[in-house]
DNA sequence: CTGCACCCCGTAGCGGCTACGGGTGCAAGA
DNA sequence: TCTTGCACCCGTAGCCGCTACGGGGTGCAG
């Protein structure tokens, strides 16, 4: 099948991760130990590259560590409970959602307070009086 | 003009920070090393409670650390530059306007995924399937 | 004078990696 | 055949911005 080796470097850019990041996630049990070769280099097999990619997908959309391990136990048997998965991906969409919130506020306060600035070396500034003033939001 | 001295609890409260990040403040020199009393216990002056209080808003407004040390810089002489506060300030922006436009990028797909999910114990669940396949973004 | 809140300090932990340093293995070119 | 140079091995420390813990000492009110 395999011509060469799967290696943990072969593996990491297998699924578009940093190889420091495989090694990380096998030491947090995130990854289980692979087989080793007679010197001790690990020799990994499709469906790591698999589960890898599965992880990555589920960290690019902000799930966390432990939502992970939750969400590879419920895909792992074929007869998945869509329902409790549902329920992870909704929790977690509460928490962005949360977050988006905030940090559209954010962005609206920095706004208009840059959009304030004269850009002259005035002796007020609009960004230094919000974080002096007593704040009100 | 105080009646009492003005403690590291005082200060702590008075600016709306944790006790234990007021004096995290002080080792990473984000605040100043404030008098003591004989016995070892801290003394601050009203000053501090302006100092404290402008970084927790900063804090608040998603600045980071060094960022604040440069704002408190800028801050310090009455003839500040505004231009060089702005500069900060847009920087911070527009990291938070990428950080925004992630995050809702994110809540697009979560949301959708889930929206797909039937509820029921099915074998297909389009939150798997998501962390599943190959991505599309 | 006793009890208790408050303060002192140093250190370790959180999440999710990333980097470093010092050593071995292995494949391919000269 | 040798050697170069990359890939791998491992443990540990660092990043950010705190927060918590443990084992003490201090100050004040009842």
């Amino acid at each position: 099948m395999s011509r060469r080796p799967l290696t943990i470097g072969r593996l990491a850019s297998a699924a578009g991760v940093n190889l420091e990041t495989v090694r990380y996630y096998e030491r947090i049990k995130l990854m289980p130990p692979p087989a080793r070769t007679a010197s001790g280099h690990r020799a990994y097999e499709e469906g790591h590259i698999r589960r890898l990619a599965f992880i990555r997908r589920a960290r690019e959309l902000g799930f966390s560590i432990e939502q992970i391990r939750t969400l590879l136990a419920l895909a792992e048997p074929t007869r998945a409970s869509c329902a409790e998965v549902q329920e992870v991906a909704q929790t977690h969409l509460d928490e962005v959602r949360a977050k988006l919130a905030d940090l559209a506020k954010l962005e609206r306060i920095l706004a208009e307070t840059v959009a304030r600035c004269s850009g002259d070396p005035a002796p007020t500034c609009p960004v230094l009086d919000i974080l002096t003033t007593q704040k009100r939001a």
